[in-house]
DNA sequence: TAAAATTACTACAACGTTTTCGTGTTGATA
DNA sequence: TATCAACACGAAAACGTTGTAGTAATTTTA
């Protein structure tokens, strides 16, 4: 209906220079004030608004960072974009989200897509596929363009870039140290293959609690849970079976903890079903503070990673890169933030 | 470090044009094969990759949609934008996502903020202070600069823009009569305040199943809850309080409708505490099929409402608009697209 | 009263593309 | 041997801004 006003048809209809209207609305000491409120109020009288996509492309900036996640429906990773939002509207930066689905492949294209100049930065969880082949090309690929990058939760190491992380051993370690001061004796783990790095680090966590404990950490007790079925039909069956399997064999196992909310109560539903008390019989802690642990019955006890928090510092740090990358040539280190957890406590624990 | 290498570049290092590298990268008759191979391999080699802001700039579109919604952090909303990136990723485009957090203001200054040319076209689902306020100026803006608007779940009909949408009514009459075929005599419904469009026709679809069964819909069994309450610190208390209140009162209830998962589950909670036992006792379904309805126990009956179904159709909807926008000018008419919802009968219901 | 300074503008380049409209070579045609 | 296509390329405008570098007209200064 009607054409988007451009400066150039201001000028025209107020016969003066594209410059002038462009510098009236901004109050340049260069115009006459007579002129500014002429400019100024037939701008508004025609509803201008700048083009954003001409301004991108004269300051070479888009005021907007790209999230790159495997997943969104996923209370963590929701609650991370929620943060990296808040923080970036603030600064006036819009968020472009991409989701890989846990495919190396859609992160590269994402991430392609993306870095032709649509975005300012990068926040990047990576995919399950990409942990797994250790391909980190497109990263470095992404440094080397001078991209900010900031990545979260889902790191890795050798990457020279600022990361958000939650220290997940300290965070398990803590859990399950609670669990054995709490009376258990006997603790299993449910976690995730290795290639997994916070699952890997919460086992670390679980180890380490049970050696500075004087437990001897039995292989049995330790779940490692196919992440590749989370997607398919059937995976919280399997999951169910092998926790099933697990306190038929070890029914004196007086203890859980899980590597995210999702096994916890899986976890509990199983052991509900096949006589279990909770949490007089078993105790049960898990990870990532979301909508399953505070509805679930009991309700479930559990480390908290304050995702927004960890989004908004991750908003916070891209932003300063690209700031930074604007102010001053020379590279600033890498910063990793660690974001400390917290253990809540409630139903699922004595 | 590398500055992005663009078209001007690989001309004064190929000592031609820009234009003839331009044509020779889109493979134009005008260029000579050879040239075209020459140009294409250093473009290669320099990893050309063209400047999205200017194309966007030159052709006047983006290739991304905006979707605002009231909350990421809700299963639906999260199920929606999963749907709409997946088709939106197909077509080619990227989403952008603007957060109102339930607050008017924020929907509105999100939406200019992305209307200023970032964007083609916009997904939007209200806010619950722009239902409440009913000023819906920003949206007739948005379509008066011919800006492509299409809304999904919370809708308003007086917009005229295509619109995706649940049959709420629907749903909600089968789920009650579902409730009342398997003996359930005495139904409740926990609902919100009418202002808010799908509890208004959830509540209506919970009239008409008692109607069409000769049974007198008693006030004191609609709990209106105050859903402003939704982001205070307690407002889990205050339902559950309402839910006592209400159990006690009528102890003979035997069916509870939520017009949310939150709410089912909430009731399903308090009504084990108070000994009632589910489903023998009550019986209870809710809206929604998220993570919490697949999770509590028993698990939850509960009504789908497929959002990324509705997701995948809301982009199909303004792709289709904004191409049409391009190809001609007749206006088409709207399109309201209704799917159908599901009942997934669980163990909260016999 | 001539030079200098101030005022209030305008022109133009630039950001990185695409595309239309030239234009200078060829080789073929009349 | 003029005339004309065909070929292969280049110049320039356009998308909507901003900012630098002019430039007239007026006012101040010496």
């Amino acid at each position: 209906m009607k054409k988007r006003v451009t400066l150039k048809e201001l000028a025209r209809e107020l016969d003066v220079s594209i410059s002038t209207v462009s510098k009236a609305l901004k109050n340049s000491p260069e115009i006459s004030q007579d002129t500014i409120e002429k400019v100024k109020a037939f701008a508004k009288l025609l509803k201008y608004r700048p083009n954003n996509i001409a301004l991108s492309l004269k300051n070479r900036k888009t005021k907007t960072i790209g999230i790159i996640i495997p997943d969104i429906v996923h209370h963590f990773f929701t609650k991370v974009i929620k943060g990296v939002e808040n923080y970036a509207n603030k600064k006036g930066y819009n968020v472009i989200i991409g989701l890989s689905n846990e495919s190396f492949a859609n992160e590269v294209i994402n991430m392609e897509m993306l870095a032709n100049g649509s975005i300012d930065g990068f926040i990047v969880s990576m995919s399950r596929e990409t942990m797994q082949r250790q391909d980190y090309q497109h990263f470095t690929e992404t440094l080397n363009e001078d991209i900010p990058l900031v990545m979260f939760d889902r790191i890795v190491a050798e990457i020279p870039c600022d990361k958000v992380i939650v220290d997940d051993t300290k965070g398990a370690k803590i859990a399950v140290e609670t669990l054995l001061k709490k009376g258990a004796k006997k603790i299993a783990i449910m976690t995730t293959k290795d290639y997994v790095s916070v699952g890997r680090l919460r086992t670390k966590g679980y180890l380490e609690a049970l050696k500075n404990n004087g437990i001897n950490p039995a292989s049995e007790l330790i779940l490692k849970i196919d992440d590749d079925l989370l997607y398919e039909q059937d995976h919280l069956g399997v999951i169910e079976k092998q926790v099933q399997e697990l306190l038929l064999i070890h029914p004196d196992v007086d203890g859980i903890f899980a590597v995210n909310e999702l096994y916890a109560v899986v976890a509990m539903k199983v052991a509900k079903k096949m006589g279990f008390e909770i949490p007089n019989d078993l105790q049960v802690i898990g990870f990532t503070d979301g909508m399953l642990s505070k509805h679930a019955t009991p309700a479930l006890s559990t480390v908290s990673q304050h995702g927004e928090s960890m989004g908004a510092k991750a908003a916070e740090l891209v932003i300063k890169r690209i700031n930074g990358r604007i102010d001053n040539q020379t590279k600033e280190p890498t910063n990793t933030i660690v974001i400390s957890t917290d253990l809540i406590l409630r139903g699922s624990t004595k």
